[in-house]
DNA sequence: CCCCCGAATGTATTCGATTACATTTTCAGG
DNA sequence: CCTGAAAATGTAATCGAATACATTCGGGGG
């Protein structure tokens, strides 16, 4: 890999980035007034909020769960008291009292990648609507954080867990942890999932390419570990048969989903010397990456090459030209989700299921009809 | 706001997004093995590992946490039944009778800027090192939302809180919460906060301009209620006097961090017909949607007018050209922050504290010299 | 052989709320 | 003015682990 553009810093400060300075912290407020009393923080009890309101703590605890049981001027003492004194009840002792907490917790592999935010917003919409809270965990793919966050759950501080990636955490001996895997699926597992028909997906992206005249198309696939990627790869396949295109081994390379990855593979590509005039990728940052490299390469996208992404991340529609992607279902994954799991959370008893879900090919300014000159190296 | 390309959608399904199949679900298992027992989910407690290793329950606690002081013998039966029988202590009643949760909660506006991902892998580190997990919150810059993931604090299912904007959770009256402030600041409050020099940092990037020769900068600014926005406009301001150039209002616009923000400033720069050859960017969205909307109009950048932004997210390495911008140390911030908020954990008493790091210009290709042609409109 | 000390283990309280069950209050109907 | 059911409130057990305090055990010193 290399830079196109020379990078030179210019400090800002002489002291380096770590340097700190902290001085006003370190001013006295003008007044006698700032923090001059740093009393101790008093955490405020049931016991307390009762004796102050003259009443028990079952009172308490009623007037603050189901108010309709107290009468109106005891509610309305309680919750003045409650209220004066800045009250909040422990959620430790409720949630060890009652056994649930009300959260759930999603794990995704890296949270700044676009396309998760909007599965979340969706999962988020659901608990929301349903009472629940969403806590989200970033695993970066590392096998002992996804088993630490799991073990939130089997310690109770969490109900149940929606994961993001194709690994399933361990599950301690004993009990079923409530789990939903959304996006991904583990193929013949007993474990619930939604996600998208990836076969016909990206068949139907190829396909799309083949209709606009494209016959030598190359492939970017992820990584071979993941099913779902496995599962474009098939559609690629399949593509190309029912179109009558013999597959071109030297046309495929395989990427780990960065933008890196797709410059590397058009480099790879162009260096094998194998003509091509569209590419298929397995995520939206490859293809970016791959018409990146196409054009600092001097191909015109998509008047030489044709592009399409999969995912359709926010970003694809603000590259220039636009990347034709295939879009998945991103809130409506979410959703499915976090339906599930509540399902499951309900009942226990309820058999793990797979809901697949569609996609739809979006059409932007990468992809074009195979043009007159024969693609970068015919 | 238009497309610069027409969208249009191919179904791959004729069934809508929201159809879902499941038969997956009901398929039977092919032997009987597949969940014939589903069985109720066993949770055990420490009363139940004393009974089956012998011995009572405090020694089975001390012999998970503090394993130095069991005789080796019960320690290795202990342990040899807890991993059997798969046993995860209650983590709410072991937090309810500790009194701490070793869990910190991390508030973004939003989780797919890159900005933030970066800040937050900071703050994970320094938690991994000293034992304490993180769990995202996305706030959407919604109040309702800051507030409920606060009272989590309150309601001891958290001990600390790191908020990413500038709007301070109410503070629930008679506990100061452990809560720290990063990459924004609140003036003048009581709050904890790291974050940069937006002033300097802001200043040296139009100072930076200057030297290459332009006098006529715009900038796109963001939302005022943000004080480091205010800083970054100072800044700007700065910049301008000390080059002893007249500030020209019609040359500021305001936007609200978004790309189509950046592209909406280009199009009302361009429409007021005032000459500029270069603009300044209070974030590194709007500096590409600035970008896009000047290529889009046939001006070249840099040689028409030159842009810089300011975070230095990670894409912006990718844009054509990339992108010149103002680099926060992302990590440092998030490492500084969860820093300081375990200082306020170990002990309450510290007073709040303000932590101003430095910044770094990065320097790419999408500025340079003032060109032979005096600019858009010049 | 006894005493005493430290190591190992056990007993019982505690954390703070919820809630089953018990008790008191209220008031309509006789 | 009494009765009894419903309403309101109180008492005490409970969730599961941690831990202060109590007890037991083993063995060295006197």
């Amino acid at each position: 890999m290399q830079r196109f553009h020379v990078i030179h810093y210019i400090a800002l400060h002489k002291k380096g980035p770590g340097r700190v300075s902290s001085d006003e912290g370190k001013r006295k407020g003008k007044g006698a007034s700032a923090h001059a009393a740093p009393q101790p923080v008093r955490v405020r009890t049931v016991k307390e909020i009762a004796a102050i309101a003259n009443v028990s703590v079952a009172t308490v605890s009623r007037a603050l769960q189901r108010p309709e049981i107290v009468s109106e001027e005891t509610r309305l003492r309680i919750h003045e008291v409650v209220k004066r004194l800045g009250y909040t009840p422990n959620a430790l002792a409720r949630n060890l009292r009652t056994a649930r907490t009300r959260l759930i917790v999603a794990l995704v592999p890296d949270i700044s990648n676009p396309f998760f935010s909007e599965v979340i917003r969706g999962i988020e919409q659901v608990a929301y609507e349903t009472g629940y809270s969403v806590l989200l965990g970033e695993t970066q793919s590392n096998l002992v954080r996804e088993q630490a966050y799991a073990e939130m759950v089997a310690a109770r501080q969490a109900d149940g867990i929606i994961t993001m990636f194709h690994r399933i955490p361990s599950i301690p001996v004993g009990g079923r942890l409530p789990l939903v895997n959304a996006c991904e699926y583990v193929r013949d597992s007993e474990i619930s999932s939604v996600y998208i028909d990836n076969v016909a997906a990206a068949r139907a992206a190829v396909d799309y390419l083949v209709t606009l005249g494209h016959r030598e198309i190359a492939f970017i696939a992820g990584p071979s570990s993941s099913p779902i990627c496995v599962d474009r790869e098939e559609g690629y396949h399949q593509a190309l048969e029912r179109a009558g295109i013999v597959f071109n081994e030297t046309l495929t390379a395989v990427g780990d989903f960065s933008i890196e990855a797709g410059e590397r593979a058009i480099e790879l590509f162009l260096s094998q010397g194998h003509a091509f005039s569209a590419v298929f990728c397995s995520n939206d940052e490859m293809a970016i990456g791959a018409m990146r490299a196409l054009i600092s390469r001097g191909l015109r996208v998509p008047e030489d090459v044709s592009v399409v992404g999969f995912d359709d991340i926010r970003f694809s529609r603000y590259t220039s030209p636009s990347l034709t992607t295939v879009a998945q279902p991103k809130n409506a994954l979410g959703r499915e989700a976090m339906t599930m799991l509540i399902e499951l959370l309900n009942d226990p008893e309820v058999p793990p299921r797979k809901r697949v879900l569609s996609a739809d090919l979006v059409v932007r300014g990468s992809t074009g009809p195979r043009g007159g000159t024969q693609g970068p190296a015919g």
